[in-house]
DNA sequence: GCCGTTTTCGGCCCGACTGTTTTCAGTCG
């Protein structure tokens, strides 16, 4: 189950869109949205709180702590569903459209009574939209383009989400009697930043009880077969949940079967014909006489094609077969091998938790060490200054040590301007320990140009590390474009390293770009860019995309013993 | 709707970009 305050966090923005698009107050629009932020980053959960213990997280008051409880104690909100009686779901659905916003979806629904958006994009094409004010020749493209985006991603569930899914239903069918192993397998194991379905495995004698199970589960809205070795079903978000039960003694080759890729089963199919074996979900066999050489484990299956256990997030054939084949498999970083997070945010600027319970949070989930990088003045908007980023360096050194002896960074995560420059001058920024430099605007510069952009950066003796590279937003935004050869031949040569951010809607670098950055022996560091306490535990979706870019710990800086770490920010960290 | 106070109202991150609604509304970060 999601936790009740990802649950409310959804509701309440649910409802800030509601306001938006009903021409609300727009200032009542925004205070549900930071409650609901503010809610869904709370490190407490929010179903132990009574309405004063509501009321002391940030900017929930008591109208808002009063909807919570009426949610916590009646499964709804009266408001939320009074304004779902009036706005059809699928209204909402095109603010999810990029360029298109509350106002804009409102009179798309008044005056053409569109709905959805296959009805937008369907009132596109015949070309009904020509004499909606507001709607000229480009702002149809805009909207055009920006359904393509959505619908790229659409049919896919991110990567967090179906995680949460996955876990849910391996927790509930894991407690039903006769369960021997249970596990998800499919691109969530392989850890892809987006997942078509779920795949579940069941170990068990029997099947019937799980089948039942699955049915009957809460998350899920709709059978879509059923049967003794199979059942689907899907969840209300539209994720299809594949269940296969198998004997125990398949176990491995069917894991190895349904995480897959295809491409990589195929690979492995075709070693095993050429050794006479024949591979599928039950086991391997010997192809003349029909008996079973291996199954039981994943390790039992690779061994007997002539291989080591191969890492899932490896499993894409993008020549890790070639690579097990010749012992050149990389040892890829695991969460344990990270020694701590050199890119997070404090309430100073828009995170949402205070430095000492970031702190704390941290060093409970047992880092050596942690950077503080809260924004700097580029960003106008986070109102950063010389005298508030000081005062916050010396709580900072204050608290260094305090929390289970975690060493801490005073750092800060510097905006690129549109010609590569950076906030503060020289001497100013030679005071931090880390910089993290990142774009957070003018994305469309061209391909020169942005590429300038960033070798600048990367030039800066006292940038770091360049956070979410791309600033791509999955589903919602590409990344901008730039000659990555010519940024990564740079980050090599002035020892920058790029970030792999966590964040589940970034993961930036994407999994190819690492690939390709890592042939240029660019170091990388994995960030959750924590604005909140649960936000640390992102690491594992960046740890999971570092992998599928083939990184040991060995490329990744935050990997290493703190003194490593240090030399590597004060030499610029040249190979 | 929340918050803070030079407290119970008045402000709320601020600016840039875009398209087209020719003087600004809508969207975004």
């Amino acid at each position: 189950m999601p936790r009740p305050n990802d649950e409310v966090e959804a509701l309440l923005r649910e409802y800030a869109d509601l306001v938006a698009i009903t021409g609300g107050d727009a200032f009542k629009a925004r205070a549900y949205e930071k409650a609901a932020r503010a809610i869904g980053g709370y490190p407490a959960d929010i179903s132990t709180l009574d309405a004063d213990g509501l009321r002391e997280i940030p900017n929930v008051g008591r109208s808002i702590a009063e909807k919570v409880i009426e949610y916590l104690r009646t499964g709804a909100m009266a408001v939320v569903e009074e304004r779902r009686a009036r706005i059809p779901a699928g209204v909402r659905e095109l603010i999810a459209i990029p360029t298109l916003g509350p106002k804009k979806a409102l009179r798309l629904y008044e005056d053409l009574h569109i709905s959805s958006v296959s009805e937008l994009a369907a009132a596109i094409e015949a070309d009904a939209l020509a004499d909606l004010k507001g709607f000229g020749e480009k702002t149809q493209d805009n909207i055009r383009h920006g359904i393509e985006l959505l619908r790229r991603a659409g049919a896919r569930v991110p990567l967090a989400s179906a995680l949460d899914t996955a876990e849910e239903i391996v927790g509930e069918l894991s407690g039903v009697r006769g369960c021997e192993r249970c596990a998800y397998a499919g691109s969530l194991r392989r850890m892809r930043e987006t997942v078509g379905d779920l795949d579940v495995l069941v170990a068990a004698g029997r099947s019937a009880p799980f089948m039942a199970a699955l049915c009957e589960l809460p998350v899920t809205a709709e059978v879509v077969a059923r049967g003794t070795k199979k059942t689907s079903v899907r969840t209300a978000r539209g994720l299809q949940v594949d269940l296969r039960v198998v004997p125990p003694a398949s176990w491995g080759a069917a894991m190895q079967y349904f995480t897959g890729s295809k491409a990589h089963n195929i690979r492995t199919r075709t070693i095993a014909v050429r050794l006479g074996l024949k591979l599928s979900e039950y086991g391997l066999f010997d192809t003349g006489s029909g008996t079973a050489v291996a199954s039981r484990t994943e390790e039992e299956v690779y061994a007997r094609l002539g291989l080591p256990w191969i890492p899932p997030t490896l499993r894409e054939d993008r020549g890790e077969i070639e690579a097990a084949l010749r012992g050149e498999l990389p040892r890829v970083v695991t969460e344990r091998d990270i020694r701590g997070d050199l890119h997070t945010h404090t309430d100073l600027t828009d995170g949402l938790a205070s430095l000492e319970a970031m702190v704390e949070a941290a060093a409970a989930r047992g880092h050596a060490y942690y950077a503080v990088t809260d924004h700097a003045p580029g960003l106008s908007m986070q109102r950063m200054t010389e005298e508030k980023i000081l005062a916050q360096r010396e709580r900072v050194r204050e608290l260094d040590g305090t929390r289970r002896r975690m060493r801490l960074l005073h750092g800060t995560e510097l905006n690129i301007g549109p010609d590569g420059e950076v906030d503060w001058p020289a001497e100013f920024l030679a005071g931090f320990d880390l910089c993290v430099a990142s774009l957070h605007s003018h994305f469309d510069l061209g391909r020169g140009a942005m590429t300038r952009r960033l070798v600048r950066a990367c030039e800066n003796p006292y940038v770091h590390v360049i956070g979410h590279p791309t600033t791509r937003l999955i589903g919602r935004r590409e990344g901008v474009d730039a000659d990555w050869d010519e940024v990564f031949a740079a980050c090599a040569r002035t020892g920058t390293a790029l970030e792999v951010n966590a964040q589940p809607d970034r993961l930036d670098l994407r999994d190819e770009d690492i690939l390709r950055a890592r042939e240029h022996g660019v170091r990388f560091a994995v960030n959750s860019d924590a604005h909140s306490v649960p936000h640390l535990g992102q690491l594992r979706f960046g740890v999971g995309t570092a992998q599928r870019g083939w990184l040991t710990p060995d490329d990744v800086i935050n990997t290493w013993p703190l003194a490593r770490l240090r030399r590597f920010l004060r030499t610029g960290g040249r190979r």
